[in-house]
DNA sequence: TGTACATCAGTGAACGCGCGTTCACTGATGTAC
DNA sequence: TGTACATCAGTGAACGCGCGTTCACTGATGTAC
C-alpha cells in the first residue's frame, strides 16, 4: 500500500475530463426525475450527482430544456420499442396482443412516472421541439395503427381509427389513475391490468357502432 | 375635479385594510394558474396581483400550499356540483344522464386545466391534505356510485363498481388527453364528446364479464 | 354620542436560498510533423 | 518516437433573479364604557 508513489492511481478520482459527460447527466437528470417528480429537477442538481460544475452541461447542451427534451426523445423511443415488443409476442393481430401492448404502456407510465408525465403532460414548451413532437407522433401513431390494422381485418374497417383512440384513451386514462395514486381513493386494490384485457376486448370486440339499442334512451 | 379636497376620495385607491384579502388571494391564484399551468405560480406573483405585500397572505393562511389546499377543495366541490348537476338535468338513472355527467367532467377539466391537474396530479402533498383527501373521495365516489346505481338497477349488479371505474378510467383518459392536446398530436379533429358518449353507452350496455368469445385467443 | 383601547390585517424591509446562465480561464487530449 | 500546438471539455467564480417566510411595526376597525 505505501509503496505506490505516483504510479497512475488505480482509480483516478479526479479527471480533468469526465470520460461521457452527457450521458451521465442525463443518466442523472433521469433518475432525480424518479426521485423528485418532474418539477423537483434542477440542472444544478444533475451537476452535483454528476460531480461536475454547474457550468459544465453547456458544453453539451443549449440549456436546460434540450436536457429534458432528450430524456422525452428516449422515453417515447423506448415505449414504443416496448409496445412494439408486447405486440410482437402476445401475437400481432390478435387481441392478446393488443391487451399485451395496453399493459405494456402501462408498465411503462408506472415504472417512469416523471418521464411519462414529461411525454404527455403540459409542458408545452417540450411538446413544440421539433424532433420531439416527431418521436411522439410516430410513438402514438404505431400504437393507433395496430389497433386500427386489427379491427380492419376483423371487417370493422369503417370505425377502425376510431376503435384505436378509444383503447388508447382507455389505456391512458388507467395508466395516469394508477400512476397518480387516484385509484387509490376509491378503489384500493383494483386489479388494473386486469381491467385493461377486459375492457380492451370489450371495445375490440364491440366494433362500430350501431346506433344505440334503445334502452333508457340515449339521444 | 378641483375642487374635491380632503373629503373621502370617490374610489380609496389605498385602503389600509384590504376588505376580503383571503378572497382575493384565492381568486388570483386560480388566474394565475389558470394562466401559467400548475407550476408557474408564485405566492409572491398572487400577491402582486392583490395589491399586496408578500407578508400578508399570512395573516390568511398557513404557507402556501393551504392556499393550494383550498383551490383543490373548491374544485372537487365544484366538480361534484357540475356533475350532480349534469345528471340530473340528463335524467338520473339514465345512459344519457350518465353521458352527460362524463361531459360535464371532460368539461371541467377543459375549463380549468391546472386545477384538474392539481386535483389529479402528481402533488402527493397536495392529496395527503386531510380535507382535500376527504373532499376528492368523496367526489369520485360520487361519479362511481351514480353509474354503479345505474348497473345495478340493469342487473348487472355483480360488476357494477367494475363498471363505474371502467367508465370513470375512460372519460378521465379522454379529458387527460385532450387537457395536454394529446389527441392534437395524432387525431385532429377527434370530437372527444361524441366519443365519450358512444362508448358510454357501450360500457354500460355491455354489461358484466362473460368470458370473452372466442377469436383471436385471449388468454 | 364620544372617547379609550384592544385587536389584528397589512406594511416594508430583510433573510437565506437555489436557481440558470455567463465568463475568462486551465489543463488534458489527440493530431501534424 | 518525440515534440509543438490547436482543440475543447470542464473549472470556479460571479451575475441577477425570484422565491417563501420572518419580523417588528403601524394604523384602521369595532367594541366597551
Amino acid at each position: 500500500m505505501a509503496q505506490s508513489k505516483e504510479r497512475t492511481p488505480v482509480r483516478p478520482k479526479k479527471r480533468f475530463h469526465h470520460g461521457d459527460l452527457r450521458e451521465a447527466l442525463i443518466t442523472a437528470t433521469r433518475e432525480l426525475l424518479i426521485e423528485h417528480g418532474p418539477d423537483g429537477f434542477s440542472l444544478a442538481d444533475a451537476c452535483r450527482r454528476a460531480g461536475v460544475t454547474t457550468a459544465a452541461p453547456y458544453k453539451h447542451f443549449r440549456d436546460k430544456q434540450e436536457i429534458l427534451e432528450e430524456i422525452v426523445l428516449r422515453g417515447f423511443a423506448e415505449l414504443t420499442a416496448a409496445n412494439a415488443k408486447a405486440v410482437a409476442e402476445g401475437g400481432p393481430g390478435t387481441i392478446r396482443g393488443i391487451t399485451a401492448m395496453g399493459i405494456s404502456y402501462l408498465d411503462f407510465a408506472v415504472g417512469q412516472p416523471a418521464v411519462f408525465r414529461l411525454m404527455f403532460g403540459h409542458k408545452s414548451e417540450l411538446k413544440q421541439a421539433k424532433q420531439v413532437d416527431e418521436s411522439g407522433r410516430q410513438c402514438l401513431k404505431h400504437v393507433i395503427d395496430e389497433v386500427a390494422s386489427y379491427s380492419r381485418k376483423h371487417g370493422h374497417s369503417a370505425d377502425a381509427e376510431a376503435i384505436a383512440l378509444r383503447l388508447w384513451t382507455f389505456v391512458h386514462g388507467a395508466s395516469s389513475l394508477e400512476l397518480d395514486g387516484d385509484y387509490q381513493r376509491v378503489a384500493r386494490g383494483l386489479d388494473v391490468r386486469k381491467m385493461i384485457a377486459d375492457v380492451t376486448s370489450k371495445l375490440l370486440l364491440a366494433g362500430p357502432d350501431k346506433r344505440a339499442p334503445a334502452r333508457g334512451g340515449p339521444r
